[in-house]
DNA sequence: CACCAGGCAAGTA
DNA sequence: TACTTGCATGGT
């Protein structure tokens, strides 16, 4: 079996056990991109609740935010975590938003994927995750998000060797997988939802998993 | 109590 | 180049 057939089993699995994941959580492309920064290494509910503080004082905004004095941005992302790093990096991406579209962040699709995609990495406090998830979730380039439940799961299931880099577990999905947006989004997805309940960093309830017919 | 969460950059040797 | 550390809150 090749890998391209092992890979859209196992996203059949998932897709079966757990349904269609509606992703990113997120009703606009900055809500996602600002979403994408918050939530590095931080658990979604923790970011959901500085986006929350930001939609309800109506600052959602490129702009706005810019002209937010950063003290105050630090407070209303505090639950996230991380919240005066986290202020700066935010701060660089809408700099780099606001200097590149004049603060539409729709017009960030129009651009050549790998001209953004380098542009954005740019950007201090945007690594590769970041990036990608904001090409893919915000600006929907047919573009496979990978994060530390990839790397896990991958590797258990011993697909790839355990010193994998970020760019060889993307290649491990891009190079055999159709570039279709919908499949990247989904498949992204759908492997943090499984992570979350199945796959902790120490634990693994393989048990119950969805993905368990496929370990060796 | 320890450990984890949808990373990244800076520092050290 | 290859490790290590700081960053911070909230949940299990």
């Amino acid at each position: 079996m090749g890998r391209a057939e092992t890979l859209m089993d196992m996203y059949d699995a998932m897709l079966g056990a757990l349904g269609p994941s509606h992703w990113w959580p997120g009703e606009t492309p900055l809500e996602i991109a600002v979403g994408a920064v918050l939530t590095q290494n931080t658990n979604w509910k923790n970011v959901s609740q500085a986006i929350d503080n930001l939609k309800r004082a109506g600052l959602l905004d490129v702009k706005g935010l810019l002209a937010l004095p950063v003290p105050e941005l630090e407070e209303f992302i505090r639950p996230a975590g991380y919240f005066r790093l986290k202020a700066g990096r935010l701060r660089n991406l809408l700099a780099f938003i606001d200097r590149e579209v004049d603060g539409d962040i729709g017009l960030l699709g129009d651009r050549d994927f790998s001209g953004l995609r380098e542009a954005l990495l740019g950007v201090k406090g945007i690594g590769p995750e970041t990036a990608d998830a904001i090409l893919c979730y915000a600006l929907d380039y047919p573009v496979f998000v990978v994060d530390a439940y990839t790397a896990r799961m991958f590797q258990r299931h011993g697909l790839v060797p355990n010193e994998a880099d970020y760019h060889e577990l993307q290649a491990f999905v891009m190079d055999v997988l159709p570039r279709d947006v919908a499949l990247f989004n989904e498949y992204h997805a759908l492997i943090v939802r499984v992570g979350k309940d199945w796959c902790k960093k120490q634990k693994g309830l393989c048990e119950t998993c969805p993905l368990q017919p496929f370990l060796s």
